[in-house]
DNA sequence: AAAGATTGACGCCTCAATCTTA
DNA sequence: TAAGATTGAGGCGTCAATCTTT
């Protein structure tokens, strides 16, 4: 395998597991806070999260995309989501065929209480630890490798869709 | 919230979701290389490439130090591939507590076909779009939040215990 | 045919309970 | 009591099938 280059150098072999480790561990500590503070996983608060940001609701497919998983894995989640009391699904004013997701005026609650804890973790694992600069530079980074293995979302932070939840 | 920092600065927070976007797409990008090329997930491959690298074995609580897994997914996970005949339970000679893992001869076999494959999807998602700098930032970034989100890991990493599968 | 969305079966992982040996 | 490991139940996500509307 002369030109495909077989194997990793050392300094690549380190980056690598070190991102494997990461990629790894940082999902399940999100997880866990988010799951012992409010029962939820990090997906469904990244729901949540996007909903907070669109008062006039998102559809199944905008959120699934801005949430970055599959349409199945989003209907599954909103289920639990709107047993709870959390959000509300309407039909779509344009398209018949589409749903509205929508957070309620409980889910809203919900979400301040819960979003200084997980911001607080966020920086915990993540800001304390780096310096302006690394900030930086993860920014580029990440969004480098993003452009290949999630083109889709890439290409709506671009376009200039920011889904952030303002906490206030 | 006044000294507590309550949310993320513009660049934290584009850094945040690029970040977010990555250790969610990144996995599911190489589960799928590996699921269609080798009916095996990230975490299998992991397991087979540490031990790949411990012709003596490794024993299980080792084993799921390294690939950052619980002793329960360590477990479900070897039962899986001993059923292919990939790896094989002995006793340890030192603990009668513990239990060692080994790879077969199949197993290895195994390695040695899919590893390139994968090592190809590494570079294709990750190096071939960063820079040799950048690969140095990441080292060091992710070096840093592993430290927090996974500090047996990273001890494991820093006492010299370089888990490589060497593909040759 | 194709887009938007949902459903149920199956697979993997977590959690708590259990077993064995020290 | 604790360490090492396994097991089974339950939760979440994937995949394929399905339904509706265009």
């Amino acid at each position: 395998v002369p030109d495909d280059a077989p194997w990793l150098s050392s300094e690549e072999l380190r980056a690598w597991i070190l991102l494997m480790t990461l990629v790894e561990s940082l999902p399940a500590a999100l997880d866990a806070q988010l799951r012992a503070a409010a029962g939820i996983n990090h997906f469904e608060y990244q729901m949540l999260a996007g909903l907070c940001d669109h008062p006039d609701g998102l559809r199944m497919s905008d959120l699934a995309a801005f949430a970055t998983g599959s349409a199945s894995r989003v209907s599954h989640a909103m289920g639990r989501l709107e047993r709870r009391g959390l959000v509300r699904r309407t039909p779509d004013p344009d398209d018949p065929r589409a749903v509205r997701a929508h957070i309620t005026a409980e889910g809203r609650r919900f979400m301040v209480e819960v979003a200084p804890g997980h911001v607080r973790e966020a920086r915990r694992l993540v800001f304390d630890v780096l310096t302006p600069a690394q900030v930086g530079q993860l920014e580029r980074i990440a969004g480098r490798v993003v452009t290949v293995t999630a083109p889709d979302v890439s290409r709506l932070l671009r376009e200039g869709m920011v889904p952030a939840f303002d906490a206030g």
